[in-house]
DNA sequence: TAGAGCCTGGACAACGTTGTCAGAAGCGGA
DNA sequence: TCCGCTTCTGACAACGTTGTCCAGGCTCTA
């Protein structure tokens, strides 16, 4: 039984029993703490011999280095802390494997927490992940003011916005150019012959939402169409309330003849309204949907490339901590526009 | 500047600034260390004049507790971590975000890994977290033999296998009826007068695919259909390999009239080699898909509950912390079928 | 064979926090 | 006024690791 045990029993109750520690280590293979210590961080000035029997000890105790210890004394945790709005979103998913695999290529970790959309919680993660000392964060905002991550920033922990910019700080970000996208995508409808053009989208307090629209105004402005109020939903984020603004956009006075819709979930909605009409009406979605091609007609979307978000946002913070300095970057990464048939419906009446 | 700048600066070189740590705030409000730990930990005895003035020394420098150095003494990190086989899979979406709702409402935070279906990966990981000293462990394996966790065991890191078994090691595991769920596929599929029906699987060494394929075979047993070898892919895992299978089964000398399939990636691969067919073959699918409904015709299957897994685990593993001691269980959570069109499609010719 | 130099191993302090324990301060009652 | 009690505060050790530094033993050369 480790040496240890019995103290730390007496003292916390631990009912789980206990790690042997390098002292228990070093006691079972008749050697120094330190030359345990060298042993597991490979480090060189130990005898064949000794390291072997080290090795010995460590293997019939199942000792394995206590890493909150060594953090302490090194100051670095490598682990990086991933703060996303929901997991469980597909579009999310890519996005977080290609953080992780960064990561893993710098040798760090993954932590992550979903914010569900809350600012409040958005920080309460931030801030428990900066207690555990994580050596950067790569966050996708919830919030719009990130003042309070300001003494985590002069200490030094590496930070990159994802998706959405930061708030009040200054601070790296990578974006799609949600903008040129949406502007890209109902172009694209009015080069097919709509002039009536409909945008369901989530509320403009969200970055992505705000600039969505944004390109959405702006191609109508370039063809010279003027924009009706109806024609526009803003903060419909659950199906039913973006079910009955599609029906209303198609049913009102003058009904519009193609939407674009602001993300993967108003998309998906909006195709079910649509599959139940019996005219057609054309579709652009922002973001990609998976089957999008199998659906009759395929689906028209506005790309972004999560995974692309993902891997430039984790490489720029791993930079930051490589000790490259530079002042705060604003990275945009293009959408591409894939047309597979939703997108080319010609305006009906 | 708190007072362990500088020494830490030289000793380390650290060029990120230091975070001052309670001692400053002790220094800097003019009190005890103990008394700025009182505070910071909410802990009773604490005057509130005292208190304010501890406060605003937090407030001003910016002070946020180490919790390594927490940990340290505590022995809990409150943090679990989670491994599974790829985060951008959208089947391990819901089932991560589930076991962080229940982390969350323990007070843990969620380290995850994805092990890309690499035992040795697997393991890494695994040791990496138990270096880091998780409470407890929720692993979704891609290894067959986990006795390399035996001494964390022994340690106390309670732990959960979710999808599929633990190898050669007694422990929790939660499952999805796997067997049963396929032979329920394809006893739908019998009952709509199919015979020569196929199955597309994954390796049988990935035990849901072994059970997976169990259930097809009972299912067809039971029914008195001798099965032909022809009708079963086993191990195709990239489209490619898939979409052959698939093509081989439905043009060999006894073509099947209807195909199992193994998991949501296999699905996806053989709908759109369907699609290109012009005789209608029935389809019945192993985890649920998006838009499956919307598809012409819409998709059936076999629907695992991906949140129920993850949420049963981690409850599980929480359990185990809480210290209600219990044998290791196996607990299996029931698969549900879902009728959408292509399952009920008869048999051609 | 003695002296110089190298290699290996170990004692010790420090990282930032919390638990223990004892001392100081304040207060009421005798 | 002094005692005893309560309430608040702080000194100190300990958690398990790593960095520093020195001692002792060895080899090699003159």
């Amino acid at each position: 039984m480790p040496e240890t045990t019995r103290r730390a029993d007496r003292l916390t109750g631990n009912r789980y029993g206990n790690r042997p520690t390098m002292k228990d280590v070093a006691a079972r293979a008749g050697v120094g703490l330190k030359t345990v210590s060298r042993v597991v961080n490979g480090e060189p000035g130990v005898t064949p011999d000794t390291e072997r029997r080290v090795q010995e000890a460590i293997e019939a105790l199942g000792f394995r280095r206590n890493d909150s210890a060594r953090v302490l004394r090194k100051g670095r945790t490598a682990s990086i802390g991933l703060i996303l709005e929901d997991l469980a979103d597909p579009f999310y998913g890519p996005l977080s494997r290609a953080v992780e695999e960064v990561a893993r290529a710098h040798g760090a970790l993954l932590i992550n927490g979903s914010s569900a959309e809350d600012p409040d919680r958005e920080q309460e993660l931030a801030l428990a992940l900066c207690a555990r000392r994580v050596d950067g964060l790569v966050i996708i905002p919830a919030g719009d003011d990130h003042r309070y991550l300001e003494p985590e920033l002069r200490a030094g922990v590496a930070t990159v916005f994802v998706d959405r910019p930061a708030g009040k700080i200054d601070a790296d970000v990578v974006l799609s150019d949600n903008h040129g996208g949406a502007r890209d995508g109902v172009a694209h409808l009015i080069a097919h012959g709509h002039r009536r053009i409909g945008f369901i989208g989530d509320m403009p307090r969200i970055h992505t939402a705000a600039e969505r629209l944004r390109g959405y105004r702006t191609a109508m402005e370039d063809a010279g169409i003027p924009v009706e109020d109806a024609w526009m939903s803003l903060g419909a984020t659950n199906p039913e309330r973006v079910r009955r603004a599609a029906e209303e956009m198609l049913s009102g006075p003058s009904p519009v003849t193609a939407i674009l819709t602001g993300n993967n979930r108003v998309t998906v909605t909006v195709i079910r309204v649509l599959a139940e009409r019996p005219r057609p009406v054309a579709l652009v979605g922002f973001d990609d949907i998976e089957l999008a091609d199998l659906l009759q007609p395929g689906v028209t979307v506005v790309a972004q490339d999560a995974a692309a978000l993902g891997r430039t946002a984790a490489e720029r913070l791993f930079r930051q901590l490589d000790g490259t300095f530079a002042a705060p970057e604003r990275i945009e990464l293009p959408t591409r526009l894939i047309t597979r048939g939703s997108g080319e419906v010609p305006p009906a009446g």
